[in-house]
DNA sequence: TTATTGTTTCAATATTTCCAGAAACAACGA
DNA sequence: TCGTTGTTTCTGGAAATATTGAAACAATAA
């Protein structure tokens, strides 16, 4: 990912609408929502929303997919993820215990997965 | 975290110089650097930097603290750890299995901390 | 005290982002 | 074809951010 996507995915979510379209989008998982049904939801204007959206899509955390006359909005998970390992490889650069307390305050969060690896 | 501090970070990420300021803190870690090593080092100019350290600082991804003339700048682990939590915990929310994928790729990158776990 | 070094704050300009009305575009049904 | 619904693009003005010279502030030494 080049320092631009990553600079666009922080700018993405450094505004409260777009911020809270991220959060529904990831609750919403991968079958996503339609523009129209995001903008209803959080109350913002269609136009307004489309250019949030845009912001969203340009720091690669949603994709978008044509369907009939919708075009449905989902978060894209991997981009997430190539943001998570930004901060924590960074965080944890030759150092494993540097990063050792990030890793234990991080697996718990996850629905108990820390027991079975 | 407040919402508000959660966007100032995303926001003091999102821009180059904060993002390389970030970067060389991270990699300095715990006792810092003072503010004009730093502007020296990526050759920006003092007061620039200090305003982009102050930007850092509100979102709570630097800490400063001053020895003598020198005011010496530190990341911020606890504040990145929360940035990785939201992303960590906002993504499995309720669905631990599309956590899993995020995990595995996760842990690998903290210099094979995944064995012991 | 004065001088020196390190850092921040102030002030002003340039650039970027935010917002929403209006218009355009896209897909479908009648 | 035309009309309707869903979405994006265009446009322009308001608000926020970036940058830096100059001034102020802080700590120390002489």
């Amino acid at each position: 990912m080049s320092d631009q996507t990553l600079m666009n995915a922080f700018a993405a979510l450094a505004q409260p609408t777009r911020l809270a379209v991220f959060r529904l989008l990831i609750r919403e998982g991968p079958q996503g929502l339609p523009a129209g049904e995001i903008a209803r939801r959080l109350k913002v204007p269609q136009n307004t929303l489309s250019a949030h959206l845009a912001v969203l899509a340009r720091g690669e955390l949603v994709r978008s997919r044509r369907e009939g006359r919708h075009v449905i909005y989902a978060a894209d998970l991997e981009g997430v993820r190539r943001l998570i390992l930004f901060l924590t490889r960074d965080c944890c650069h030759g150092k494993p215990e540097r990063c050792e307390a990030l890793v234990n305050a991080l697996l718990p969060s996850c629905g108990g997965m820390s027991a079975e690896r």
